[in-house]
DNA sequence: CTTTATTGACTACGACTGTTGTCAATCCTA
DNA sequence: TAGGATTGACAACAGTCGTAGTCAATAAAG
């Protein structure tokens, strides 16, 4: 039964084109139209395949926005690997993923809601995003010292998402007006000093 | 004509009881379907008015939630300068904020989504949140340092906003699991500690 | 009582949604 | 060629949406 063919190819390679067709049509909406514009109808109308094939890949919308989410995760990922791939110290690994990230974002609006947006009002990426918040932290920070709890590691990973989401999409929207170079400097610094929030118990002012 | 009345009252009262009607209704749903709930025809079901009264206040949707952001950030400043009204440092002021403004989200659904994640799915409310941000901030913060340039202070105070939204949001969705004098403690060194990312020109590591 | 303003309950337009089923046409294998 | 799998194009159900108009009933003032 596997080896049966349609149009040369096996049901299983038809189901896969089919999946990434979806992907990609999704992706193409939240360009478009953002997050509200992904509906089972539209993608499907977009990837010009029948509702029928949605319901053979994902269960429901929910599915589908996390397996784009993975996606588009993997990809930055990659991206952020190559770019902190230099060698030198902490501050220079950390100011080229930034700006790599920088420049992702800005220059690919849906990739940019994908990864820094949806996130923030679909719970099902935000808890995606979560499990994979380390292993993006990790990139740019190397290991945490360890007179960190557990607890202080994960809520400094926390709050340097939130504030480089906050400081991306404001920069983005208009909101914050700053020269990108500017806004790289400071996130490095923020990322570099961020485990000083933790790692120094009993500050006083 | 303006004191012409019906059922006793003026046309502009009945204007404004029907106003507040609908942010009444508007911030139920939100509680109870999050902002996707808020549609013009759910709010003026909820409020047992007819869709006419609606445009009589509100040009649209995105009227109305600005509306709903700007009442319920008016009632969450209150509560914070009274918490926050207690004299002492900077960290005895910022941990009293913060520690209000930590049971305001934990205990009212619908006024932490208003507050933390309405703005970040609602371009309107983003603007406005960005717009009221220094005020919030300077409850906890006072006055930044004389060598900060705007541009930092901005960036600090989006920082720090994004931080304590990625947090809070994480705390309640059962993402970060740490206690709550835990999340305080650790929000009142992170506030207290940001200017220092900025103020601090040429950190290495 | 007459006139005007206000109210309440609809209708209308032109779409949209998620999920599932039906049926005819096409393809493939034996 | 026959039988079964696969495809493509719908229909169906039971709703939803934003915006604006219509009309009768009610209230108020002179």
């Amino acid at each position: 039964m596997s080896g049966r063919t349609w149009g040369g190819t096996t049901l299983a390679d038809r189901k896969a084109v089919r999946r990434q067709q979806l992907l990609i049509a999704a992706l193409e909406l939240v360009g478009e139209a953002g997050m509200a514009g992904v509906s089972v109808r539209a993608v499907c109308r977009t990837a010009k395949l029948t509702e029928r094939y949605f319901y053979e890949s994902f269960a429901d919308r929910e599915e589908l926005l996390v397996a784009v989410f993975d996606q588009v995760s993997a990809e930055a990922a990659v991206a952020l690997f190559e770019a902190a791939d230099i060698g030198g110290g902490t501050e220079a690994v950390a100011k080229a993923a930034v700006a790599a990230f920088v420049e992702l974002i800005v220059d690919d609006p849906a990739r940019r809601i994908v990864l820094l947006a949806a996130p923030l009002s679909e719970p099902a990426l935000a808890r995606r995003q979560t499990e994979l918040l380390p292993r993006f932290i990790s990139v740019v920070q190397g290991q945490a010292p360890g007179s960190m709890s557990a607890q202080e590691r994960e809520m400094g990973a926390l709050a340097v998402l939130g504030a480089l989401q906050s400081l991306f999409l404001a920069y983005v929207d208009g909101r914050l007006t700053v020269g990108r170079d500017a806004l790289v400097s400071y996130c490095v610094r923020m990322l570099i000093s961020a485990y000083r929030v933790g790692s120094r118990m009993g500050i006083t002012d």
